[in-house]
DNA sequence: AGATTTTTGATTGACGTACCTCAAAATACT
DNA sequence: AGTATTTTGAGGTACGTCAATCAAAAATCT
């Protein structure tokens, strides 16, 4: 009924417990011969490790921290009810996940949190900033595995990046934006940073395709709404005041401002932003928003705790990429 | 360093070993004294069960068939695969999984394929007939649990659907072709068969969508291709040689025809099709498709795993609904 | 050949939970 | 009161793997 156990291998290959031991955890100090024996007896019998009872006699508790942005409402929230949610789950399975909120763009912040991290491996969200990196290498040093999420660190030493290909995001909402606007007109795009990464990276996305492939419209050079709805609203109201605007593409958080403002304006615009939250999926219901892009923070979380622990378990790389999909969420699919 | 035992728990309620063991695994036979101490305890060590003792105590072992039709192109074999990959990877959590390959539109090789079925539960994606509902009933009978895939079986036994809200699919393919598609012209609909029902479904939803938003465009009556693509081809191309089709919304197999018919055509019609294979991806590459709805067969494959684990588990039923998420996807984020 | 090193076998004790038995204690009933 | 019933305690075994020890055997070297 049961499969194969470590007894029935050792029975197979005609060498004793311990020595299937040594080859299936590779300790050494084995023949090549006694070794080939073991692996063909693997095949043969078909035995497949257990994992519970593997897990439960090295008693391995996995600690991951999550050092991400604090923050109660729009994508932070989501991605800290994401964690919470999964971290109950996580428990039965000895996976200890461990939240260290910092503040968005306070980079010593940051630092401060990365230092002196007892875990195995962290998750990070945090400004591409040299001191973060430099924090990223320490911590590697250490022997902690670091990956990071939503927010890539490229040139540091992390292992693995999980989010979103910004690139491809912003292409297709140029994509779509191009396919609701027959006509020609002008496009608005807000970011919420300029030198964040991953809203430049959907900018340059957007701006590849407009170009390519829809050149009747004219991108209106972008503006930084610093993820603040005032600041958001005041900039497409301004905008919209001067002349007319087709489109929208909403890049950061701030969306409440954003909607506020479409709603005042005398022709509607294709809007498209960025991140499912509760305005936004408001704003598709209504009509105000037309497109939604979304990075699945569940997802997002599933997929970094999958990596660290495959990183953490073995030397290797984790071979699995951590591009999450892009959701893209209509009036009809929400 | 380790979290609580329930020897940690017993200690703390001043109970023995025994009766933590009754309480936490309701055996029946505890005073209610007895049992608040019990929980009372729990709460403050804050214990949680370790699922891997927990599993390799009972010696566990999940039996799970996957009754599916069998195929070696589009979207079936996209789930074959899907199930072989999660299959691999389930053996090390003592998960058994086992595929039993069915013919499409053959009931009674389904209803065969169901008998005398050894496991603990089933996912069935199966033709909608009463000899199969029935079969169903049977399998509840005998205790195995059933859910069913991608095509649910309404009006049965079935504790769990997994899969694709249809009309919602329906709904939003109409929403984009309207959007897409600025001015009046024909729309053709080709679905597999008339008579499945995830297809009337998704028809449904489009009709609405058509009827509520788009009235300037005019749906043809809809066609059967039989999931055959030279079928379908034969149908496309008879249709858009009678008149100009602005749309075309494919809602079965057969894309490789429609493709072909597609590239034939004179005016390039807004196509949006279901299930993202090697064939809809090259169409969304070379541009004779614009959209494809695709529900990911690997979340459908861990979906059902994960309902059919709850529900052999525990005797109540699955809490969480198996809906899939449609995704959607256009020439930029294949 | 003898000495040294490498390889092997046999055995043992965790890990935390599930599940079982048997007797003792506490409670309910007549 | 005594008897019947329910509740509790104490203890043990099993699950399959990991990790370690120690001695015996085999292979290698001088």
């Amino acid at each position: 009924m049961n499969g194969p156990t470590v007894h029935d291998v050792a029975k197979a290959a005609q060498v004793s417990l311990a020595t299937v031991d040594r080859v299936l955890n590779n300790r050494g100090g084995v023949s090549k011969k006694a070794e080939a024996k073991v692996k063909a007896a693997v095949a043969q019998t078909g035995y497949v490790r257990n994992l519970a009872a593997a897990n439960l006699s090295r008693r391995r508790v996995y600690r991951f921290c999550f050092v991400v942005p604090s923050g109660d409402t729009g994508f932070v929230a989501l991605l800290l009810a994401a964690l919470e949610r999964e971290r109950s789950r996580l428990v039965e399975e000895q996976i200890l996940i461990q939240i260290i909120p910092t503040h968005a763009f306070d980079v010593a912040g940051q630092v401060a949190a990365l230092r002196d991290l007892e875990c195995d491996a962290v998750a990070i969200m945090a400004s591409e900033a040299p001191e973060v990196r430099e924090e990223v290498s320490r911590l590697r040093a250490k022997g902690v595995r670091v990956v990071t999420l939503i927010a890539d660190l490229p040139q540091s030493d992390r292992e693995a990046y999980i989010g979103l290909d910004n690139v491809a995001a912003g292409r297709t909402a140029a994509e779509f934006m191009g396919r609701f606007l027959g006509d020609s007109g002008e496009i608005l795009m807000i970011a919420g940073s300029l030198s964040a990464r991953d809203h430049t990276e959907r900018l340059m996305g957007f701006r590849q395709v407009m170009q390519e492939r829809f050149q009747h419209l004219t991108l209106l050079p972008a503006v930084e709404g610093n993820d603040d709805a005032e600041a958001v609203e005041r900039l497409v109201s301004e905008a919209a005041e001067l002349r007319p605007l087709v489109g929208i593409y909403a890049i950061g958080a701030g969306n409440k401002g954003l909607v506020r403002a479409v709603k005042d304006a005398e022709a509607k615009p294709v809007t498209i932003v960025h991140e499912l939250t509760s305005t936004s999926r408001q704003g598709l219901r209504d009509g105000t928003i037309d497109l939604v892009l979304d990075q699945d923070t569940a997802a997002a979380v599933a997929t970094a705790v999958r990596i660290m622990r495959d990183l953490t378990e073995r030397r290797e790389q984790s071979v699995d990429s951590g591009t999450i999909r892009l959701n893209i969420y209509s009036r009809e699919n929400i």
